[in-house]
DNA sequence: GTGAAAGCGCTAACAT
DNA sequence: ATGTTAGCGCTTTCAC
């Protein structure tokens, strides 16, 4: 037999369709003895409220998006995971999408899924697609920006302190020694990632770094390996190298590899986000955790409260402390001159 | 101004919503001129059907679900992102369902998804959920298994041949002059791992091997490690191994990083299923390549095709052929009783 | 070939 | 505290 619908339970529980749905909602003004026999007949014929129906009236599909960069980059399978167990607690469902930092492709799902009554997104992608989604979504409490800092305050996020975190590993390096440091960065557009390099040019300066070593790129692994090639081959290159996320860093890690140089003998490597590969063994890579549960959680979090907020409610910040992992892949001190030597052939 | 509606178009074209309904769904029993005439009032107010009310009247959403095992398994990423791809293309969308192989899990995710209009399911997580799924989905039709081949054969399937690549496999361990191999194997109600598994034994049998090495396990990359270090421990270890799957390769070759061994000089190293990082420099694992790409895109369209097929309709079933990736990690010849005198330190 | 009308299962006024 | 009813936007008989 079918489904049961509202209608049967109501004729089961001997009450109007309007009560049944009262109870389901949990909504005031119904009585405890009706109550109770609605629920027994909803137990009884095993009733669960259409959630098509519901968003068709309502408009609430209880679909949370999550825009992410690359699929492939290990931090964000970790941040789709805390996410997903979050939401799920609430009924919420999540479908992942992957931008590939493409405009257009924020805007085919926003648009397809908006249409299936989209409720929420969280953005984790960083895209210059702010200004489209804000768009698109026509309320800035159905967005919540995590990993990257939107660039208008009126809209909620949860970041990592990435600048905070930046100059600690910075100064982490400086104190083994190191003073030729190159940085592999990210997109200009990445504001996360900009908030990192800026936290390394800060602690370079505090010891009077003339012309810290600034690789500009994107975010695949192979520009940290090119960055780290061209550096190779011109005169005094770093001593250490700083990758703008951990995926970077693992590129830079494999060139070296190619490359027969030792890490972190002949040159350190950090990297930025605490993947869990970046503790494996074969990498024991120094990086800065960004506590991606956390990340994830939050985010789901906030953008519960803001869709049961009133409209023009105030946007939530949140700025989350990140934690060095000091690893094998920086823990050598500097020798003078090692690598121009090794470079050579 | 909101979302126009069927009733707009209607108004605009001078036509009943049932002549917008045919020409939307591209229905015959239109005259061309009406056809047009509706089109471009379509076109001028930007009308776009809603999936939701959609769903509500025709019971199909256009939503599928992605049952997975694990994202943190690289293998699923991939696969994912192969799915959602082609998936795309006729407008579907993906909810990524992790569940941790747990029964309760995919019940869970079904019957929710269900209730969401859920249209069907690709089943790439390997848990003993068989029948609960085919008896929630209520018609076989609405599924497709790849990655791991079901029970029964009246549901359709895309996986690999497993079992011709653990032969390929282990014939070239073989070749290397290998006779001791331990083989790092998945859970036993894993249908996929048991055919890897009978493929390495079909192939020591060829060679008279008496007894192989097998530890029985799960998937994580933990059960490597420890097998890995029993085998040590014991008389006579194995001079290769081979992982059921590349994920726990990683945790094998991080075991003998640990205890300082070298790969392959010392004890050789192979995983399944081909994910990018095997190909990594770091790694240079060998591995046996499954086309995930290929297996996520068929899948989408098998189960396409069924959705559109009449009740009733045979399975589909598709055996991909494999692809040995050979590596660094299996590229030295075996050195008799080379593990032997190292192992004793 | 086209239109009218009855739902799909539910929510939310508005009555009582 | 509970019931009645009008939709939500669309598909689908069934007439014409």
């Amino acid at each position: 037999m079918r489904q049961p619908t509202i209608i049967d339970v109501a004729r089961a529980a001997g009450v109007s369709v309007s009560t049944v749905s009262r109870v389901v909602r949990d909504h005031a003004d119904v009585r405890a003895e009706t109550r109770t026999l609605v629920q027994e007949a909803i137990e009884e014929l095993g009733y669960r409220p259409s959630p098509i129906a519901r968003a068709l009236v309502s408009g609430q599909s209880r679909l949370l998006a999550l825009l992410v960069s690359d699929i492939g980059n290990p931090f964000y399978p970790q941040l789709a995971k805390s996410v997903e167990h979050e939401a799920k607690r609430d009924g919420y469902t999540v479908v992942l999408c992957n931008t590939a930092d493409r405009t257009v492709e924020t805007r085919r799902y926003i648009e397809r899924l908006l249409r299936q009554g989209l409720d929420g997104v969280i953005h984790a992608s960083v895209a210059r697609d702010e200004n489209l989604l804000l768009t698109l979504l026509a309320d800035p409490r159905r967005v919540v920006f995590t990993n990257r800092r939107p660039a208008s305050e009126s809209v909620s996020y949860v970041v990592s302190d990435n600048r905070a975190g930046a100059v600690e590993l910075t100064r982490h390096l400086l104190a083994q020694g190191h003073r030729r440091i190159g940085f592999v960065a990210g997109p200009g557009y990445a504001r996360n990632a900009v908030e990192r390099l800026d936290g390394f040019r800060y602690a370079m300066a505090e010891i009077g770094s003339a012309e810290p070593l600034i690789a500009e790129g994107g975010f695949s692994a192979q520009h940290g390996g090119q960055a780290v090639t061209a550096w190779l081959a011109a005169p005094s290159p770093p001593t250490a190298v700083i990758a703008v996320n951990d995926s970077i860093a693992l590129g830079v890690l494999e060139t070296l590899a190619d490359r027969r140089l030792r890490v972190p003998e002949d040159i350190a490597v950090a990297g930025f986000d605490g993947v869990q590969l970046a503790a494996s063994p074969l990498l024991q890579l120094t990086t800065v955790d960004q506590h991606v549960d956390q990340l994830g959680r939050r985010a789901v979090r906030i953008l519960r409260r803001q869709l049961a907020a009133p409209p023009g409610a105030a946007p939530i910040h949140e700025v989350l402390p990140t934690q060095l992992l000091p690893r094998r892949s920086t823990a050598a001190p500097v020798r003078p001159d090692s690598l121009a030597s090794l470079v050579k052939d």
